[in-house]
RNA sequence: CGCGGGGUAGAGCAGCUGGUAGCUCGUCGGGCUCAUAACCCGGAGGUCGUUGGUUCGAAUCCUUCCCCCGCAA
């Protein structure tokens, strides 16, 4: 059970090492893009192309979602990204439990966007967790976990990228040592959990109260979506690169210190400052700040 | 037909109340300088996304299509 690129990962991992998928759950077609087209999940995609039965309940609890597990007769449940609460009767269906993969090093950053909040928060590193499913949202008992370092300029959706990938082969792990009964398992810290809300664009303005880095991270963290935001020319401009600067200043925050071949420098917290390298205004494509200013000569505050 | 923004020199933009195009950067040549990413002079480079139309004449008005981007998910 998944939705997004994130499951599909894991799907593509299940197939390629000959695992007997019978049968897939993802979220409803919806209609997404320019034009409003209905559009399949990755995890459809991939199943369709594979000729696996594909389920796409709108409801869990109305029962149809329990009778078509149950015909599956599936030895184990896996639910990677699915976006759905499952009631603890479809758990209990399958004999050796249901499994589930998480972007994070649980308990820390349950639910919705760990990866992005790692990024977010300036953390160096995060990782993987694969654990059982219980009814408390991520809060099951761990299986394996596996660490990595986040780049300092490492974008969240480059992480995703890599997180996706570390996931699958967890998984692969994971089933195969709960198949031959070898597979640990051990209760989260409770008392440790941490919980991270799904991002909205309310998140994109950038403070520029914050020091250099921690913009600087909300910049990558928050790519490829939302996308930090900040405003020029009475516009809001997207911000896709920065860089640190060595430069100190006594302007106020969010204040134009410099603008040119490096970047546009803008005041952060504590007098330094930041280079803004990368960014979009509404209705073009991304460009270089330098090439930006090329049309756009920007007053110095 | 979901809503909206945009396609003009290599890059970023202006021009768009109609009269064959301009700015900044880059690039080429020359000059100045101990020197320079600085400064001065000069040059090259554009079918103004595409199609048809209105007009004496369109980048500029109307039309067809293509492409890019944001919202929405």
């Amino acid at each position: 059970m998944g939705t997004p690129d994130f499951a599909a990962a894991s799907l593509e991992k299940l197939l390629a090492e000959r695992f007997d998928v019978v049968g897939v759950f993802t979220q409803p077609d919806k209609p997404k893009g320019r034009g409003m087209e209905l559009a399949f999940s990755p995890v459809k995609e991939l199943a369709l192309a594979a000729g696996i039965p594909v389920f796409q309940p709108e409801k869990m609890r109305d029962g149809t979602a329990l009778r078509d597990i149950r015909a599956l007769e599936p030895d184990i449940l896996v639910v990677v990204a699915y976006g759905r609460i499952l009631p603890d009767e479809i758990l209990a269906v399958p004999p050796l439990g249901a499994v589930n993969v998480h972007g994070s090093l649980l308990p820390k950053y349950r639910g919705a966007a760990p990866i992005q909040w790692a990024v977010l928060n300036g953390d160096e590193v995060t990782g993987v967790s694969t654990m059982y499913l219980a009814s408390e949202m991520d809060s099951g008992d761990i299986i394996y976990t596996e660490k990595t370092a986040i780049g300092e300029k490492e974008t969240s959706g480059e992480l995703f990228d890599r997180l996706k990938l570390m996931g699958a082969e967890l998984l692969v792990r994971t089933l195969r040592d709960i198949e031959t009964g070898t597979a640990p398992r051990r209760a989260q810290d409770h008392s440790r959990a941490s919980y991270v809300r799904m991002l909205d664009k309310s998140l994109c303005p950038i403070d520029w109260n914050r020091s250099p880095r921690a913009v600087l991270k909300w910049i990558y963290g928050l790519q490829p979506w939302p996308v930090a935001t900040m405003e020029l020319e009475g516009k809001s401009c997207r911000v896709f690169g920065a860089e640190y600067s060595a430069n100190r200043t006594d302007k106020a925050p969010g204040s134009v210190v410099s603008a040119g071949e490096q970047g546009i420098e803008i005041a952060c917290a504590g007098g330094e400052t930041l280079y803004i390298t990368e960014l979009q205004l509404p209705g073009k494509k991304r460009m270089r700040a330098a090439d930006f200013l090329r049309g756009h000569p920007l007053r110095v505050d």
